[in-house]
DNA sequence: ATAAAGTGTACGGTAACCGTATAGTCAAGA
DNA sequence: TCTTGACTATACGGTTACCGTACACTTTAT
């Protein structure tokens, strides 16, 4: 790749006064620390870190302190740059340095290529979820709020659930969530959707009462096997909210009105889902809800 | 989602010790620092940090400082929790939180959406390199040194070459080799391949010459466009070296022995490939040089 | 009442540098 | 030879997003 020419054995390690001196010449084959930089397209201040942690010191230091790096030195550099990208830290590529073979760099490549393949399904997880997201904001932004409307679900949808049993008592809700969160997080399920919330068609949320059943978070395709409750698909009756929880209420009401003065039966469950929420909107109080319920029997 | 009752409206602010003392049973509502950081699943520190650099603080801090979350901000937590997967800094996400709208909710989280396009490129071109880098390092514990082999290159092969015309300057070649891999940088290339150097065979390496015509890359399926020199398919004679540049001067010779011997006439170049560097060994010294040279004429 | 468990602040450290101030050094032209 | 401008070195502070530990105080359980 590069010739080793007489320089090197004349000048490796040759630090004592006298030899620069006599071949002060040979310095001109030696790269100073500003020069060495622009070639590694890096800061002279690297340079002098890699030096203070000893992964990687200049060829020559005269006794004025000026480093000298040889041409030799820039592929060394290079290693340390790719195992860098790798997100090795530079401690555990000295490390490395200090021991290497090829059989270890078999083995710390293989790893290394194992990593790069879970990090590439992590960011594909986290771009289906931001578009997802992107896709609920823009329809959330075009949504009319306080109206009944019918909407056809083409699909089953496939939820996994954590039951409610307590009352409006907040923290216990919220240790509930939070139970929820992690036994996604357990299952390893990561659902770009927020956690809905599940209410029996017989308990209508009153000004006393707003009592979840469950909990859920809607699976997508290759967690279904994880579901544990369908939301069949058909008609539903569908109201968008806007105002937070407290003045839901009234819409829930609207809603189930809506069933019967149509001549249906009302499902089993009201869906809440949050379309609009703490990413985008400050606070409850300015969250968008989507509440549906299943339109069954024939009007 | 979650509920929000009446705890909120009674003791959101509501910091005096006054309405501590009246209302006492309320604090069952909220978390202690240690059980929200449960929660959340990180340290407490993290919620002190954050409480610090006043990106998110408790709903209620006691005048002994003791803080206390509400359970509605377990959402909030999830928000940052989020925006930092995508590698959001606190300071941005501190400045999008001030000011968030769902219209930049969508800008912010197309714009992620582009830079995780970006990384999945990246890592995946780092994954190709690294698997090449081990079959090549695999390929060079089994090869065997100092002899000449003959070896079918059955496809074309193309190269983006830097020409050299300077001697045996140590520094002129670095700054040459240096040049070459800033223009494979400003091209994109970036190949899983170490650089290699050709040599005309008019120059047979000899003692005072080791004079290359050109570095250069080796290019995959998408960067051949770029190419400037294709090395030909075709029957080419082989011989593996270690020992480094200095003693690779015999196996020149060898070689070009091993041509004429055999009645070929030799190709127009020498290719010298780097198959084990400083990656794996420690030192030019060590470093293992495929030589290849294209055999022409029938025998 | 006492002990265990939890909470607070403060301070130091981490990784891999970047920026700046200050002082010394080198190379070229007058 | 001297000066000037460009460069070099060291030192110190700052960055980001925390982690750990020490020490003192509270709360909770017994």
């Amino acid at each position: 790749m590069t010739q080793k020419n007489y320089l090197d054995s004349d000048h490796r390690k040759s630090d004592t006064e006298h030899s620069f001196e006599k071949q002060n010449k040979a310095f001109e084959a030696y790269f100073t620390t500003g020069e060495f930089a622009k070639l590694c397209k890096v800061k002279k201040q690297t340079l002098f870190h890699y030096d203070d942690i000893g992964i990687f010191s200049p060829e020559i230091k005269k006794e004025n302190g000026y480093r000298y790096y040889s041409y030799n030195q820039l592929e060394v550099f290079q290693v340390i740059s790719v195992l860098k990208e790798m997100d090795m830290p530079l401690k555990s590529i000295k490390e490395y340095l200090d021991h290497r073979s090829p059989e270890d760099l078999i083995r710390l490549l293989s790893d290394k290529i194992k990593e790069i393949d879970r990090k590439m399904e992590d960011l594909n997880w986290l771009k289906n979820m931001l578009k997802t997201k992107v896709r609920l904001t823009q329809d959330a932004l075009k949504v009319t709020t306080g109206t009944v409307l019918t909407e056809e679900l083409s699909e089953d949808e496939y939820f996994i659930t954590t039951p409610y049993n307590d009352t409006e008592d907040a923290k216990k809700m919220t240790q509930a969530i939070a139970g929820h969160l992690n036994l996604c997080h357990d299952l390893d399920i990561y659902s770009a959707y927020s956690i809905g919330g599940m209410i029996p068609t017989s308990k209508i949320p009153n000004e006393t009462d707003y009592n979840y059943s469950h909990f859920y978070t809607k699976l997508s395709g290759s967690e279904i096997h994880a579901a544990n409750h369908k939301k069949p698909r058909g008609r539903y009756a569908v109201i968008y909210h806007w105002g937070g929880f407290d003045t839901a209420i009234a819409d829930y009401a609207k809603l189930t009105r809506y069933v019967a003065s149509e001549g249906f039966s009302i499902g089993d469950f009201f869906y809440e889902d949050v379309i609009l929420d703490e990413l985008s909107m400050n606070g409850y109080d300015n969250y968008v809800l989507k509440i549906s319920v299943r339109l069954n029997g024939e009007p």
